[in-house]
DNA sequence: AATTGGCAGTCGCACAGTGCGAGTGCTAAT
DNA sequence: ATTAGCACTCGCACTGTGCGACTGCCAATT
């Protein structure tokens, strides 16, 4: 069994290492750390830790660095929040100033927390999913085409083209924008698809098909709308931690890329004790992040809808600031949207 | 003078170069390509290349690789614009076969262009300088906090929040709805700031300040506008090539999320006469990008708006079948988006 | 005048050999 | 339980060396 002096030294371990990228002796421990014991002692410890899968040497005779389990006995027990820096504050204090519009904020609040982490950093739309449809607009370009954009009262907005297959004058343009507003406008968007199903039938039959076909667009966009979307920032950091990955970070760059599989990660991510969720190494191997460590929470938008944001780096990151970094701009960016 | 099978002989470094990443020599010169000449006259003509400062030999004795300037002579006087292969133009076709909203349709163009080129790809939206307003939308968010939806009929949404210092009823958000809609639903954005200005004299004296406040807001947006936006693809091609930059990446990927800095890059570039604009190597230094070269071209969306799309990616490239990528691409979006 | 073969000279690079130092595990003493 | 001592292990940085690729120049050839 592990002492809990054993743990102090994992604790250490898990510092050090993340500080200087070298594995950690046990003279060095004693150097650097008062222990009030000798290194002999610290080595037996280390020999224990190693015997619980905690830390590994990377060749014989090394110092010891923390494995992935290491890193997240670490994260679980013995992880101080670190309290931001002044300076940190006064970033996030700054950011607070100026509020613009919905993509401006999040784009502000990506970047922020990759300054802040140095990390690359995400941040999820807020869901469309319990939102109602404010207003729907028909803007018709060229002959043939057709633009549709649905407008939340959460603030989303969607927008959509459709190839209208026959004419479609202005005339009918108008009368069918008028019957969709009010038809749907209000409606939650759960419920949205039933009230746009009897629209059609109202128009004269020559115009029926053409109605039909924009009608049924609509529904799938609105059916589709509770698809995700993220923002991202900061992918300049992964390079500059790249000696963190064995390979080269080419994968692990297609993996952002491919935000489908960034969404389903957040998705099956569970906020812990500090309300900040972890995910270490291999535990994202399933998505090609087996390297890395990712880090979310919560946040609320308007009308108490729940979206993520995090950041994502090499399994060998600060996770006490940067989890306390996380927590920090998750609670502003609550405020700067919150319904108050 | 440098001769014509000197010119010959510049076009088949820069070729083998960029297949290979070696310097290339006089005798892998005359072994893979029939010039019909010995290796030391290939030799008396690299010294005249060299001479003009099209070559250098990166040390002594090995073979020389192309200076920026030798580039720049390729792309301009020797690049033959190779047809895209038959795999290409299959992969632009399946591409084209579905159309969703705008948003999509971008970056599903830039994913493309990324994939064909193996680089970096950029695609620039439409400018919205000369669209026309089509529809206001005024969203309330909890109590103190308003969110303004600015449609074109160019299909460019922008959104903005707005914190109203005043109670802000429903029914003068409505009234005020109703004649923003009246006022400049149809007019050019240049004209819509004057169209603004009437409006809060005509509400009564208690929601002048509040109704000011909101329509002064519209017209920042709508000057705002203006301003321009990227999608990207492909950044972990970057890394693929890292080698090709002679220090980290970092800097190059640092300037490419500052969208800032290529939005004026794409500015100064100016159509040659193939109808792609090549920008390399150190001619775009003063952006952080002296390592790299940016292909640009413009493209047509709906109701004759320009943009612009392109590549970017290490000096050393395959500018034959970038260049012709970044046409095709900007060929198949005109005609997605235009107005036929 | 252009081209060519020959030849000496240069220099990067891959490779093997070596010594150093950091760190460990074990053991016997406290 | 803790400690000092010691033999042992390896990674790593350094050095020297031989090889090969390529060049530039020159005298001979067409």
């Amino acid at each position: 069994m592990v002492s809990e002096r054993g743990l102090d030294v994992l604790r250490v371990i898990v510092k050090d290492y993340v500080a200087s990228r070298e594995p950690v002796g046990s003279k060095s421990i004693v150097d650097r750390h008062a222990f009030g014991v000798s290194a002999a002692t610290i080595r037996n410890d280390m020999a224990l830790l190693e015997e619980e899968d905690l830390i590994v040497a990377p060749h014989t005779s090394s110092g010891r660095i923390p494995t992935d389990k290491g890193y997240r006995v670490f994260v679980d027990h013995l992880a101080d929040l670190r309290p931001l820096s002044p300076a940190q504050r006064h970033a996030i204090e700054m950011f607070l100033g100026a509020s613009a519009d919905m993509d401006e904020v999040l784009v502000r609040t990506v970047r922020l927390l990759s300054q802040l982490t140095h990390q690359v950093a995400l941040v999820q739309y807020p869901s469309v999913a319990h939102a109602r449809v404010r207003h729907i607009e028909l803007v018709p370009l060229g002959s043939a085409r057709l633009m549709t954009v649905l407008i939340t009262d959460t603030g989303r907005v969607e927008q959509r083209l459709i190839d209208v297959r026959e004419e479609l004058t202005d005339l009918v343009v108008a009368e069918l924008r008028a019957k969709l507003n009010a038809a749907i406008a209000g409606t939650g968007l759960a419920d949205a698809g039933t009230a746009l199903k009897a629209i059609p039938a109202t128009f004269p039959a020559q115009d029926v098909p053409v109605v039909t076909q924009v009608v049924t667009s609509l529904m799938e966009q609105v059916a589709a709308g509770r698809h995700d979307k993220l923002v991202m920032a900061g992918t300049a950091n992964l390079v500059r931690t790249e000696e963190d990955f064995s390979g080269s970070i080419y994968p692990v760059l297609e993996a952002i890329e491919e935000q489908v599989t960034l969404l389903k990660l957040f998705g099956e991510m569970e906020p812990d004790r500090t309300g900040v969720s972890v995910s270490i190494g291999r535990e994202n191997a399933q998505f090609g992040l087996g390297e890395a460590s990712v880090l979310t929470t919560g946040y609320t938008a308007s009308r108490g809808e729940l979206a993520r944001l995090g950041v994502l780096g090499p399994t060998r990151m600060d996770y006490s600031n940067n989890m306390a970094a996380v927590r920090a701009v998750a609670r502003y960016l609550s405020r700067l949207l919150g319904d108050d």
